[in-house]
DNA sequence: TTGAAAGCGTTACCAT
DNA sequence: ATGGTAACGCTTTCAA
């Protein structure tokens, strides 16, 4: 690899030359300008980021810290953060915490210690890592803290949405999965719901969940149907969870959405493609990663910002484990 | 951030002593070496990896290029990569390529700029960037490359079990949906399906894609069922393509796996949530991500490298959308 | 407009 | 057993 030292000894000038037309800044004569270039063009030189970050105490990456990658919800999350640094520049070390406090400390520490400029996490134990917060402007994705700049949807209303939307095509008996309290975008759909289903003219029960995935789903999903056999629509909290009750459900032979609706949360890719295809609220994943990007980037810059915290809207996507609803008219 | 010349100072002593203590090498006196270990305590010091991989001219980084993190075949790749590279205490430097070739020099570049001992990658332009080859280790994940270093899984015999399979179950129509001749492992499948295909009693005929996605698949699954009606038996290539091929099969009526009996392949974890749940070829996909991890390990310390090339066995998981093999007795 | 030199935080060599 | 110091490749004063 050719150092700034070899273009500097081609061209036949100092590095602190070399070092100008490098970064654009100072004054440089055009002659020489063309010199160095000629010289940056031969020596196929491309300047060294690891000793550039030393200087300057700070590196062109950003440290993403994720729960687990493997969870369907994540990649578009991902993706949406990658691209929107990418343009700038910016690159992303990356790991999986497991939600291990242990594992979460191990990624940061190491983050840190190669000087990321910027930290951006979807993780619950780092959230609530109240003290001992690293310097560096951080961003917090699907989850919330008290002080913290944070990007996440609209839980609340999402959760209304659903409610809404079972009550409406016509269920009586709801049954909601509620997905673990100390996670604040899965509560607030949890409340979301019961605000609207308390004031609705309907039965409702809780079946209360440790985690969303599709293991525990399909045993909740069992006891559901044989606790409450009566239940006519189901409010799943997220759609791997809805993809266990749907799998359930078509087995014991119930007909959906005939003799029961049932609705999701977060649209990932794979619930178009379920049999029927999966009713749920939309999380705009990519966007949310986009923004946190944008929101890290100019916390860097130090830009002003306007919100700390960003909320962004959910939506409805009706598929086929719900009933049509009929149009007046 | 503290600095060893801190630490240094707190405990009385020289960096070069701090520098013995924290490497582990070289003598140092009981006493002083407490009096270090408090001081790096106290000041709650950690050595700057940057400065580390600039002395040392390598980090603790490695690169991993993928086509595309979104795809439901990489996340588990990338997720075996990192957990066996997390123990050695590697960190991951990450970028989607979407097999741009810019985008993926791109990454490269910067990459190599901040120093990464070791490349894994999984896109095809890089398998292909044959002169100009980075002088680091380097692996190729589920791609390979004439002269690389690879890993991936037996496409040829994964082929041949799906051929075998739909012949069995009594398939006697196959249309095959081949996927872009120039992924290797792509066109392995192919390759390995045709030849059982050509030795067996039943009639065949290929359908070109250019990619694998759903979007095309949909396209294709169509004129599927338009230009050859009496398909009975489909093999998709991936699972997306035969998640889109089930969807339309289903929407016009076909009984699956009565009429049409459909494989697929790589067992994506949405797979077995498909309605019917998809017969397909099972990818150790992790442990590809492992065994790549493994490989760049040795590599990069030079340790003994037995085979260059590690090709994984792959497996039929038998779903629902084929039919049940009659059993002899 | 250019160059010399200090310094970023480490490690490793050479003295002592 | 310990310390001084050069070096890693770069940027940025400061002086010329």
């Amino acid at each position: 690899m050719a150092t700034i030292k070899d273009v500097a000894a081609e061209a036949g000038v100092s590095v602190a030359t070399v070092s100008r037309v490098l970064n654009g800044k100072g004054y440089v004569h055009e002659e020489t300008l063309m010199r160095v270039r000629e010289a940056i063009e031969k020596l196929n030189y491309s300047p060294n980021e690891v000793a550039r970050s030393l200087f300057k105490r700070e590196s062109k990456l950003v440290g993403l810290l994720l729960p687990d990658i493997t969870n369907p919800f994540f990649p578009e999350l991902a993706r949406g953060v990658e691209d929107e640094l990418q343009k700038q520049g910016f690159r992303l070390l990356f790991g999986n915490s497991d939600e291990d406090p242990e594992k979460e400390k191990a990624y940061i520490d190491t983050f840190l210690q190669n000087q990321v400029v910027g930290l951006i996490s979807a993780t619950q134990a780092f959230s609530q890592l109240n003290d001992e917060r690293p310097a560096i402007p951080t961003v917090l994705l699907d989850r919330t803290h008290e002080g913290s700049y944070t990007v996440y949807a609209d839980g609340i209303e999402g959760g209304r949405i659903v409610a809404r939307e079972l009550v409406n095509r016509g269920s009586h008996n709801i049954t909601v999965l509620k997905g673990p309290g100390h996670i604040q975008p899965v509560q607030d759909r949890f409340l979301g719901a019961v605000e609207v289903l308390a004031s609705s003219n309907v039965n409702f029960q809780v079946i209360q969940m440790a985690s969303l995935t599709y293991e525990e789903a399909e045993q909740r999903a069992k006891e559901l149907f044989s606790q409450y056999p009566d239940t006519d629509g189901i409010f799943a909290s997220n759609d791997i969870t809805a993809a266990a009750v749907l799998h359930e459900a078509l087995r014991i032979g119930k007909s959906i959405p005939d003799d029961v609706q049932i609705i999701g949360f977060d649209d990932i890719p794979m619930s178009r493609l379920l049999f029927p295809a999966l009713s749920t609220i939309r999380q705009p994943v990519y966007e949310m990663g986009q923004q946190a990007a944008q929101l890290l980037l100019k916390l860097i810059k130090k830009e002003q910002v306007i919100e700390q915290n960003i909320q962004l809207p959910v939506s409805f996507i009706e598929r086929n484990t719900t009933r049509k609803v009929k149009r007046n008219g």
